[in-house]
DNA sequence: GACTTAAATGAGACCGGTCTCAATTTGAGG
DNA sequence: CCTCAAATTGAGACCGGTCTCATTTAAGTC
């Protein structure tokens, strides 16, 4: 094991100074360096092998071009499309991505967080930071918020799935087939559960209906996915064995539209003939359930995508300034994917 | 945004020297401080908020704390779950894993790889290096390869999937149900392809079967799983099609198999009272499908915990030999998860 | 050719830790 | 109180880049 060449080698075999070569390599484009200089120290350094040590170049600069991620659990169903579009959007800017896990954890989450200081993060993002994390608890950096609803959306920049616009799709979507008599399954997060069933009020005020409350169940929630969805089956199947069952289902997440699908086969009752079902999340699940499973589409990629270039924005921009800017919000807006899953009442019983 | 603390301004306020005070937080237990001294400076870090600089650190000591993965895509559903077992095992030591993805791009990959030497990492797994990746294309750091029938399981240390086992628990499952007539998808690299064809037929000649080349289908590789996805259902509803149809069948990988519930589905063929199914991977997918799929868990979570304790243990062992350590070969067993996609063949059709 | 200005290069401090080695303290034993 | 090894502490080089500022070289202009 050799030692590794360093700038320095790469001068010399250049014949060049240090700085000289260093200007080669710099991702400062506005430095002159004569063409043939240029080329000679290119050579130079494929000849040695070299390649720049972002850790000396981080402790002076200040820049290390890591990014920080915190999520609940990178095994969650809708982590990974997530990650994948702020990778893509960092990796053109020459940024790596850290994922950390917090398990719903706030001590994990406090660890997590020193880790991003610890490393000299240049910025972070929070899919959905535990409800009493405070500003001044995080590491002075720029950073994205993916929750609208956090108290740090006050501070933070914020970009955000419209899921109450995602939900009143769905359910218009099951309206002009006909459908009245909606069941929601709610799970997840407190402010998850809230925010989707006053969507739910809202449609049926707006459309001029009644909302039974039956029709309306609540999973709670469990940290394994595998656990959400048994539960959920137990509920489900009340539900659909009451003599006043709804003749469609509005699932606020795939986990629960998938176990209705599987409920509904074991009690006999065939999809969509006998009962539409509409998920949101848009997990691959979705697509290879039987029947494929319609579903509102979060774009977490987007979302992903979206942050990262929010946050690269910032870290160009930010740069020197005493504090965080006025913070900004955007908001992505989710889309219905229709598949097997539902089919106008006509054909429903008309219970 | 004031300046952040330095070990510096801890120790002048701790009333010692800096060597003194780097001690307190030095990684290296068998440096000894005087209990008074170690509680003034850790006192006086915690007033000024002090956090270690780990690029600092890293410049002159040579670690970063850093792991690189490289996955085809993190999206894939096999990913996830690799990544948190190895996240799992790097938190205990301290370490943070980037990920990478090459999407099958031999060029990415370069690219991915120079990142990693750029930035220091201490360690590197690979999860599918590209076939033809050399081994002096690697940096030259501890590195854990997942994949057996690569030509760099010559170098490298090695955890790898006993998928052939796997395959052939499978068999035996459907066989001990009485099925002989079970057909074959297969899927994915070149490698997996010949690696569970080959299993395949090992079976079939340890039961004294014939084996029927017609019950064999080859889904070509598709970069997006639901491509693949939709591939697969036209070969499959063809293979079912057939007068001469398998009583049951065994998929290569999850996608294959709840892409033959689906096709069933359709064709009215009644899974498992018609047809049995096996799959293989354990998506989350699979639990989820209706009737939940039958298939051989490939313990992801389980490798990657391994190939992170197995890549720490290099760190500690390597460091300063000049070249790499015989490589060890690890090998993870599959196991069959029994859910509801397989009957007897008694109650199948005696076609 | 002299003069002015811009372009290119070089020198050396600096980032914030770690590491080596020397100096100082402490404590047991006599 | 003195001696000597062990335990603590301190000094200062060093890691490999970046950054500022001074110096040298090149290019026009008259």
């Amino acid at each position: 094991m050799e030692k590794t060449p360093t700038l320095v080698d790469v001068a010399n075999l250049a014949g060049t100074s240090k700085s000289t070569a260093a200007r080669v390599f710099s991702r400062n484009k506005s430095t002159n360096v004569k063409e043939e200089t240029k080329v000679r120290v290119i050579e130079a350094a494929q000849r040695l092998g070299y390649e720049p040590n972002r850790q000396a170049a981080s402790l002076r600069s200040k820049k290390t071009y890591l990014i920080g991620l915190c999520v609940h659990d990178i095994t969650n169903p809708s982590s990974p499309s997530l990650i994948r579009g702020i990778q893509d959007e960092l990796e053109l800017r020459g940024y790596d991505l850290v994922v950390f896990n917090n398990d719903w954890d706030p001590i994990k989450e406090k660890r997590n967080l020193q880790a991003v200081t610890r490393n000299q993060f240049d910025g972070l993002i929070l899919s959905s930071p535990s409800q009493d994390l405070s500003i001044d608890e995080l590491p002075n950096i720029p950073t994205v918020l993916l929750t609208g609803d956090h108290k740090l959306a006050k501070f933070l920049n914020t970009i955000n799935t419209d899921t109450a616009g995602g939900v009143k799709e769905a359910l218009n979507y099951l309206y002009s087939l006909g459908h009245r008599r909606i069941g929601l399954l709610l799970g997840g997060s407190v402010s998850q559960i809230t925010n989707r069933s006053q969507a739910y009020y809202d449609f049926y005020h707006e459309a001029g209906l009644k909302v039974e409350e039956s029709l309306i169940a609540n999973v709670p929630f469990k940290v394994r996915a595998s656990e959400t969805f048994e539960l959920a089956k137990e509920l489900i199947r009340r539900i659909v064995r009451d003599t006043n069952k709804p003749t469609a289902i509005f699932a606020s997440n795939d986990i629960l539209g998938l176990a209705t699908l599987q409920i509904a086969q074991s009690e006999g009752i065939s999809i969509p003939e006998d009962l539409s079902v509409v998920g949101m999340d848009e997990l691959f699940s979705a697509e290879t359930a039987s029947p494929p499973l319609t579903s509102v589409f979060k774009r977490r990629f987007e979302v992903g995508k979206r942050a990262a270039s929010n946050l690269i924005e910032q870290i160009q921009f930010w740069s020197g300034s005493p504090s965080r800017p006025v913070p900004k919000h955007e908001v992505v807006k989710c889309s219905l994917i229709i598949r097997g899953s539902c089919a106008p009442i006509s054909k429903n019983m008309t219970a």
